[in-house]
This record gives structure tokens, sequence and C-alpha cells, in this order.
DNA sequence: TCAGTGTGCGACAACGTTGTCATCCGGTCA
DNA sequence: TGACCGGATGACAACGTTGTCGCACACTGA
């Protein structure tokens, strides 16, 4: 009940709060009901009083009520040793009795292993990373082990900090999706436990890591919209912290400089790899008044926000401004006209990184994962000049 | 390392896999790389024998080299007595050299709290749950609990486990989105910790119910339409398992008796929740022939299905068909044109569930919580007929 | 009948933390 | 000066589980 103090270090960084109520002003007309509905209203009191919680059963009460001793329950439950078969049934009618099951916290103070696997990312909400953390589930899926996700909300303090509370809590390993912590960070925390890291590349003991060229993607990406025709490409980037946007930024550099192409520096802004983020930036580029005909996208996200900009200033896309995205989130596909954009296979990436760990703690065999690369999916959103 | 009697039961259930490579086939030509990343290939060996992992500090290793006993080390951290300020300094100091932070669980056996919040979904995927889930998230800020996120992927003897699951790692409380569970095992589960539940009305002891009158708001949804001079309109609904999908058909049809307008059957058809199931209805009702002018469809994600059909059928939204949507995702404002639904307060739902489970636990002063109600957001996808 | 050999199972310690109790200390008051 | 008090701190038990040790028993072969 009081405060701890490596729990008040942690509370500390939590106080950021993207976008929390921005979803409100997002446009459209609203026909309100007119009334709120105060939930508190309608609550029974509570009953710790009156009628206090049922205390579960602990092993040694399933031991009592068969007639046996604690250590053949724990046999019957892992499965560790034989036991008569007698025996064996009284135990599980009393498991079933008392409606018994094993307190996790003891099991992993007792065995050191928590069979969890914790997920570090920026953000609960966003598709990138859930879709990530999808693939994870079903790369665990089998063994039994589960993953348990927190995320960083953009903050490299508190997604440092996160990745202390996994450490904390004795996961057996971790996956890092993204992010920016720095590399001697990632190097030490592998000192405790296996940890695969998408997005970057870093050789280190007990690392795995998974990562598509992002350079190469942003590059074609762009010389697509090249293709096309544009020669004025504007380019919405992530947070200049994050390597991938830093090397999404350089493709599209490349791109123009093999294709013999100035780079117009003002026609590069900066985003925040989210909607809000591309949509201020599209007002920025259109204030600012240079010309320009296509804009590459850091992700599908920025695109979505740069997009509602565009719609809403009367520009059509892609009649007027033709535009692309990278990562390829499922919804992008649901759009009209469905995105064009760099499919990134995060959820692949997810899976193996699930793989590899669980090869890595000798839960599973060690197997080949081949992950696809990077492929460039062309939909409706760009189109020639 | 050995299988677990209950951990098997968990894994039995787990093999559900809903669209796991269903991006794969969404639609636009694909320009590949032509050539797969095998990861393993760049692995390092593991290190486990040569360079075994660092045994993480205890407190007693604090106390030791502190000069303490362990007692005065605990009550620094959490607070509990006074101390003199110079064993202070060297406690910390010690915690400061060893990287020390407290065993998860060994607290959480000692104290028998977890300080952590289970939350029951569907979907870790799914823009609905993960935006109830960062309502969570936000609701907890500041207080010293956390919450983890267990998915039931639409099936009801899953969702039944996991939440089980959450039981036995002795989470404090635990938040239901939505799902079928039967009341019955709800009022069971309250029986161990408090429960905060969306979606429906239920009156038990140490359960909180917040839940918006889901057959009033489908029932503007459709007037809406009415109003707009629709009288063909056709239903995709939710499974009908759920309470709410029920709801929302109900509310479909009391519009029309209300309007005086016959329901056609025969445009009612059954999907998923998922935009795959809004995509295979779409067909369906297209198929069947019987003319209709507009849709409402249960939930967004049906919706964006429903909508891609329509798209590659050549019939434009709204001006051939017009569609409402209901639970105003946040990927469904940036969307063009930007979504009509009915938006669902999930995020705030979330965040008083919160509130009153912090309340529940004596961890935050009981507070009214007022929720705004549902409301129709009126954007592009319906249009006068 | 006795030594040898498994097999089933109970007793017990240990994991790392926290709350309780007892102890020691310096200071205050009669 | 002695009784008393309160604050700081250490020893110790307990939380629920699992692994180790060793005992008791049944069986085998000489």
């Amino acid at each position: 009940m009081r405060p701890r103090l490596v729990n008040t270090l942690i509370e500390s960084c939590l106080r950021f709060n993207l976008e929390g109520e921005a979803a409100e002003s997002r446009g459209g007309s609203v026909i309100p009901s007119g009334r709120e509905i105060d939930f508190t209203t309608r609550l029974l009191p509570m009953t710790s009083k009156d009628k206090p919680l049922a205390e579960p059963a602990t092993l040694l009460d399933v031991a009592r009520l068969a007639g046996v001793s604690a250590a053949t329950v724990s046999r019957i439950l892992n499965g560790t040793a034989r036991v008569t078969e007698d025996k064996r049934q009284a135990v599980e009618r009393a498991i079933e009795r008392l409606q018994f099951r094993p307190n996790f916290a003891a099991q992993s103070l007792r065995s050191g292993v928590t069979r969890t696997i914790g997920v570090l990312t920026q953000e609960l909400e966003s598709p990138y990373f859930t879709r990530g953390a999808r693939g994870i589930e079903d790369g665990l899926l089998g063994s039994h082990y589960a993953p348990i996700v927190v995320p960083g909300h953009w903050n490299p303090a508190e997604e440092f900090d996160r990745a202390r509370l996994l450490i904390a809590r004795r996961v057996d390993a971790m996956v890092i999706l993204g992010g920016n912590l720095q590399d001697e960070q990632v190097v030490d925390m592998a000192r405790k436990l296996p940890i695969a890291i998408t997005g970057r590349e870093l050789q280190a003991p007990n690392v795995f890591s998974l990562h598509c060229d992002q350079v190469d993607g942003a590059c074609r990406a762009t010389r697509h919209l090249i293709e096309l025709g544009h020669t004025r490409i504007a380019h919405i980037s992530g947070p200049v912290a994050y390597p991938d946007a830093v090397d999404r930024r350089d493709g599209y550099m490349r791109a123009h400089s093999e294709a013999g192409l100035p780079v117009d520096p003002r026609l590069m802004v900066v985003g925040t790899y989210l909607e809000t983020g591309g949509a201020e930036a599209m007002h920025r580029l259109l204030d600012a008044g240079h010309p320009f005909t296509a804009v590459f996208c850091a992700n599908d996200q920025t695109l979505w926000g740069a997009r509602q900009v565009l719609d809403a200033r009367g520009l059509r896309v892609p009649h007027d401004i033709s535009l692309v995205g990278f990562d390829d989130l499922p919804q992008s596909a649901y759009m009209t006209p469905a995105l064009t954009t760099v499919h990134q296979p995060i959820y692949e990436m997810g899976r193996a990184a699930a793989h590899l760990l669980l090869a890595a703690l000798g839960a599973a065999p060690p197997a080949t994962e081949p992950v696809p690369d990077l492929r460039l999916v062309v939909r409706g959103t760009a189109r020639r000049l």
C-alpha cells in the first residue's frame, strides 16, 4: 500500500498522455444525446467487509483434502515423477473441489522462471505494434509462454524504465519492437536475459537482431514516385531520434541522388510517426508554398493524417497529390483509395523473435525462420504525374 | 520445464489463429524483392554456457553491502518506517551499485498483492479493444497499478480460460471488455476479485457494470438512414453469441417499427465483427440480389470490409450505397470519406473501469466518473437518397 | 531367510520479500 | 538517579511452491 522507491521512478515517467482525448475533435458534426451517464450511481456497495473475498486454495489444502503430501500434489501437477493411480485421482478430485490453481508468484519465486516474454513497444494502440505483438503471440503458441506487453509512450526515459520493470518482473526473455534505447543499454540488459530486437542491426552476445533494410525500402518507395514522373517529392519523416526514421529519410535521399534529382530541403519536414504529426506536417508543407506533387510519408499513420488534411483543403489523392507510405498496416488496405506503401513484415518478425527466444530458452528446437523482405505494395494513392 | 497440468488446458484452447496471414492477400500488386532473409543465419551462438547470465542482486545482497539488515532495506524501499539519513544513503548507494530491483514474485507472494489489473479482450490487434485498453492504462496512471492484457480470440472456452489464468496470476482486479462469458461465470469470479465489465448490464456484488444502451445507439443510427430517405436498409450484424450484437440488431429493428417500415429479413446477414466477415457478408448481400440502398454495419471493422467489396465491385460510397457503422474507431476518422458511425466511449469506459477498480481496491478515493453517452457522428459515408 | 534393488512418497529446506516482535539506545521527567 | 518513553533497527517467521533427501515398502534372486 505504501509508495515504493522504484515504482516512484516509474510513475514520474508515466505522465505522457499523447492525444488522449483527441478523437473528439477529429471533424464531423455530432448529434449528442444530451445526457451523460454517471456510472458510480449504479454501483453496489463494496462487500469487502460483509463478505470477505474467498481465499484461494493452496497446494497444501489440496494435499490435506486428498490425504497426501504437498510434494505429491506438486508431482502430479508437473508430471515430475510417477504417482499411483488412486492418489492421482484423489488429488485431481481435490483440485476440482477446491478450484485450485497454483499461485503464480510462488511458482516463479521458487523456480526462478516466469514463462513470460516481455514485449516492449511504444504504444498499445498503434496498429504497427499490435501487429508485431500478434506475431509474437502466435509465435509463442503451443509453448507454455505468454507475452506481456508494455508501452514506452515514445519517451526514451519511460521506455528504459519499462524495460527495467520487465526485468524486475523477471520475464524470461524480451522482445524490443523498434524504439530508441541506446545500444549499450540493450547490450547491458542482454546480460540478464536473451533479447530479440527489431529495427536495428546489433551484434552482441545474447541479442537477436531482426532487421529489414529500411534505407532500401524507403529508396524503392521514393524511386516508385520518380518512375511515375514526379520530381518535386516531399518527405514527412518520423522523429529523428529513431534509427529507422533516419534510415527512411536516407533512403528518400538516396533515391534522389541515384536518379540525379536534387533534394529540396524545404520539402523535408519532421512528423511524429502518428496521425496528428502527419496532419500537422502536411499543413506546414502546404503553408510553406513550395510546390510538390508527391509525398513519401515515413509511415502509414503519418500518411493517414496527411491525407485528411489534403481532403480538408480540397486536394484530391492521388489526382492532385500522390502519397506513398511505409509499414502497410492492416487498415491501410481498407481505405479508399487503398495505400501504396512498403510492406514491413512486422508480424513475421514478431513470430521469428518468439521462435528465436524460445529456442534460446531451450523451450523449442532451434529452427531456421525465414522472414520475408520488405516489398512495395502498389495500390491507389500514387499515380503517374 | 515440465508441462503443467493447468497450462495444458490453456494450450489446448490456443490454436485459434484468425486471419493470421490474411494481410498478404488483400489486393494490390506486389513488387517483391526476390529474396528472403533468414534471420537465424545472423545469430550468434547462445552464451548460456560460456558466460552464465548474471544473477540479479537480492535485497540481502544490498543489506550486506550497506551493512544493515534486510528489514531496513525493505523499510527504505517501501517507506514503511523512518530510517536515519546515513543508513538511507548507504542503502541507496548499494542499490545503485548492485543495480538492485526487488523481485516481483517474492513481493507479491509475501504481500498477497500484485498491483496488476487483468484486462480480458478478444483480440490484441483490434482497435476497439486497444482503445479500451488505452483508457484503462490512462485511468491507472499515477496509481502503482499496471494492466496486463490477454486475448480471448473470440472463443468462449479460451476466453474463460484466460480469465482463470489471470486469476491464477493473482491479478488484484479484472476488466472484461465485452465478450460472451456467462453471467454466472462472471459472478462466480467476482467472489475472488472485483470485476468491471463493459457491454452488459450485470447487477451483482463486487461487479461494476459499465454499459451504454446499444439498442438505442443502433436505433438512432438506423433512424438516421431512414431520415435520409432510405427504406431498403440492410444490416450486417456481429456474431449472435455476443449480447451487444443482439442489442444492435434489435435497435435496427426498433427503428424500422418506430418509422412504420417493414424489416426485410433477407437484408439481415451475420458477420464476425471483423473486416473479413464484413466483406464476406457484403458479397452475400449483393449476390442475393434483393435491392438495398444503405447498410447499417454492426461495427466499424465490418464496415471497412464491406466498403472494400463495394469498391471492388464498382459501387460508390455514399453515392450508390450509404453506410453507417458503430464504435467510431480512431482510424474511421482518417478514411475517405470518413465514417458516419455511432461513437462508443470505449476509451472513457476503460478509464472509468480503472478508476472504479482502484477505488474498490482502496487505492484511490471513490470518485464519480461521468462517461459520455453514445452519440451519432455524421461524416461522409451516408447521404440523402 | 536375507541382502540387494527399485519405486512411491513424505519431510524439509529454500526461493526473496515483508510484517511483527523484541531489543537497544538516547533522552525526558519525577 | 531510576523509571519511563519513543525511535531506530535487527532477528525471525511466513507467504506457496518445488527439488532433494531418505525412508519404508514390495519385489527379486541366491
